[in-house]
DNA sequence: CATGAATGAGCATTCATTCAT
DNA sequence: TATGAATGAATGCTCATTCAT
C-alpha cells in the first residue's frame, strides 16, 4: 500500500510533466520548447525530466500521440454507419469531428508539422498516421466500388490523399496560423468542405 | 568606374550568398542551417553575412520570396486564357504548374514551414502569398457567377481555400517529406486532382 | 535468531555490491562506473548502495584492498623458502605469481591507476602497498649482506623499487593496456625478467 | 601586415590556451580539468576554446604530444655515439635525461595516464610513444649481437620492454605520486639505476 | 567592402546524494 | 533494512552577433 502510493505519486509526477509539456509545446512550439520550460512548468526539478524521458522529442512523442489517436478516432470511428442515403450526413459529422479536434488543441499542430521537421521519429509518427488515415478513406471508398459511386478515371488512393489534404490543410492552417483564432467550428465552413468532397468525388446530393 | 566595380563585387557576393542559403535550406531545413554553413558554402567570412543580411531570419526570407514568386506565376498567370470551353485544360495546366515547381524546389517547402513556424516574419510572408493566390481564384470564379458555374450554398472563399490547400498539401507532402523523392510529376496524379478540383466545384466535363 | 538472520541478509547485500562493483570496475574502470551502474548489477536499490558504503571512492577502495593482499601475498610470501641455492627458482616463482594475479584481474588494475589519480585515498592505499613490498625485497637483501651477493655502490632501496617497478608496470602495462590481452602468463616471459632481476643484482647463475 | 598580425595574435591566443591547459592538466589532472578551468587561466571566453580545440580530449593531445616527444629526444638521442668503450657513460646520460623530463613535467605524468585510461585516443598516443621507444633500444641491441654482448636466453623485446618499465615507472612513480616532490635527479639514483640496466644485460662494467 | 577572431548567453544531459515511506 | 523518486549542481558544446583591423 506504501507501494501503491509511490508507485500513484510518480505516475502523477508523469503526468504534471507531460501535462507541461502539452502546454509548453502549443505556447511556444518544438524548437522555442526547453527542457527547463517543461519542469518550470511542472514544477519539478530539471533533472526529474529525465526520470521520466529520455528527452524532449521523446516527450514530444507521447504528447502527440494522444492527440493523433484522438483527432482519428473522431474522424474515422466516432459514427456508427446507418444506411448508404445517409452517407453525406456521416460525411458531414465526421469533417466536423476533424475540425473541432484541430481547433481545439490549435497551435499545437504547429508544433507537430515543426517537430516533424526537426525530428524524424515525429516525422515517422505523424506520418503514419496520415497513411493511415488515407487508407482507411480508400478502403471505405472500394468497397462500394460496385455501382456508379466514384467517377471512372479518378485514381482512388490520390483521391483518397488529396481529400484528406485538403481538410486537413484547410483545418491546420486556419487554426495554428495568423491570427490568434476563434475557437469554435463554422457550420458555413463544415458545409462547403462537405460539399467539396461530396462533389469531388461526382455524387450527387 | 571604380565605384561601379565596387557596386558589381557587391551584387556578386550577395548573389552567393542567396544562393549559398538557398542550397543550405533545402538540404538542412531552416532550424539545421547556421550562418557558418552558409558563408561556408558563399566562401565568404563569417562576418559578410551582416553586411548584407541582418540575420537567419532576413536571408531566409529573401530566399523564399524568389520561389514563392515563382509558383504564383506558374499556376495562375502562365497560360493566356482561350475560350471557357478551354477551362479544364487550363485549370489542368495550372496544377501541373504548380506540382512542377513544388517538386523541383523539393525539401525547401519542408524549410519553408519550418521556418514559417520558427519565425513570424516568415510566416507573414507565406500566408500572405496564400491569401493573394486564393483571392486569385476565389475573384476569378466569382467573375463567372453569371450562370450555373458553381454550385450554389458553396462558400467561394472557404472553397478556394480548401481547394488550393489541396493542391498544396498534397504537393508539399509528397514533394518534402517521407522518402527521398522521385524528381518528376506523374500525369495520372494531375488528371486526378484536376477532376477532383473540376467536379467539387460542381461542373461537368 | 531474527537479529542473526537480519545481519546475514545484510551481509548478502554488502557482499553483491562489493562483487557487483569489482565487475563494473574492471568492466569501465574508475571513472565511468556509477553508482547507479553498480546497483543495477546487485539488483538493489540505488539508495541500498549508501547503507553499505560512503561512496564510489568507498567501495573502490574496499574492491582494490582485496587484490592487493592478494599480490602481495602471492608474490612475496606463497613459496617456503628452502636453502639459498634454490634462490632463482624461488624468484622465478614470485616474478610468474606476481605475473599471474594481474593477468587474472586484467583491466581492474587499469582501474586501480586510474582511482589513484582521481582519488587521495585510493592513492595512499596503492602507494602503501608497494612500499610494503619494496621494503620487504629490501629487507630480504639486506639480510643477506654478508657476502659477495649484491654488487657495491646498489642503492639497495632504490634497487628494490627499480625492479619492482619493472615487473610492476610490464605485468600492467601488457594486462590492462593496448589490445584485449591472451589471458595467459608466457613462459618465455618469466625467464626473461627472471633473469634481468638476477643479473641486475650482479649474480651469475 | 594586418593580416599578418591577426595570425600572430591568434596563434598567441592559441598558445596561452595551450599553455593554461598544461598547467591545469598539472595541477589537477585529466578528470577535473574543464574546459572553464582552462579558458579562465587563458583569460579567454569560454567559447574561444572551442576555435582552436575540439574538446578536452583534442587539447590534451596537443599537450602531451609535446612532452613525449621531448622525453623521447632527451633519452635517444640528445647524444652523439662516441666508441663503444663510451656505452656506459652513454647509458648514464640517457637515463639521466629521462628522469630530468620527467621529474620536470611532474604531476602531468600523472595526468598523462588517467587521460590515457579515459580516451582512447590519448592512449593510443602514448602506447605508441612507448612502443617507439622499446623498439629503439631492442633495435640498438640487435646491432651488437656480434659478440658477448647480451646474454643468450634472453628475449631482446622483452627485455626492451622490461628495461624501458623499470625507468619510467621509477620515475613517474617517483615524481608524480605521493608527496610533492624534490624537483631535482638525484645522481646517486641515476648510478644505481644505471648500474642495474648494464648488469641486467649480463654486461660488466 | 571584407575579414575572422572573440564573445558569452543558452541549453541538454548526467549523476552523486538525500529522504520520506 | 530497503526502496526509488526527487533534487540540483556541474559541465560540455553551439552559434548568433560584434568589432577592430
Amino acid at each position: 500500500m506504501g507501494e501503491t502510493n509511490r508507485q500513484a505519486r510518480a505516475e502523477a509526477t508523469r503526468h504534471q510533466l507531460l501535462e507541461a509539456a502539452r502546454i509548453v509545446f502549443t505556447e511556444r512550439g518544438y524548437g522555442a520548447t526547453t527542457v527547463a520550460s517543461i519542469t518550470d512548468g511542472a514544477d519539478t526539478a530539471h533533472g526529474t525530466f529525465y526520470l521520466y524521458f529520455r528527452n524532449k522529442e521523446d516527450v514530444f512523442v507521447h504528447v502527440i500521440s494522444d492527440v493523433l489517436e484522438e483527432v482519428y478516432q473522431r474522424s474515422l470511428t466516432a459514427i456508427e454507419e446507418a444506411g448508404p442515403e445517409q452517407d453525406l450526413l456521416v460525411l458531414r459529422q465526421r469533417i466536423a469531428g476533424f475540425l473541432e479536434v484541430v481547433v481545439r488543441h490549435g497551435t499545437l499542430w504547429r508544433a507537430l508539422l515543426e517537430g516533424a521537421m526537426a525530428s524524424p521519429v515525429v516525422e515517422e509518427h505523424w506520418l503514419a498516421q496520415r497513411r493511415r488515415f488515407q487508407q482507411t478513406i480508400a478502403g471505405r471508398w472500394r468497397l462500394r466500388l460496385d455501382g456508379s459511386a466514384l467517377d471512372p478515371g479518378l485514381d482512388i488512393d490520390v483521391a483518397a490523399n488529396a481529400l484528406g489534404s485538403m481538410i486537413e490543410w484547410y483545418a491546420v492552417t486556419g487554426a495554428a496560423f495568423g491570427e490568434p483564432q476563434q475557437l469554435s467550428v463554422d457550420e458555413h465552413v463544415v458545409d462547403t468542405l462537405t460539399q467539396l468532397w461530396w462533389s469531388a468525388l461526382g455524387r450527387r446530393s
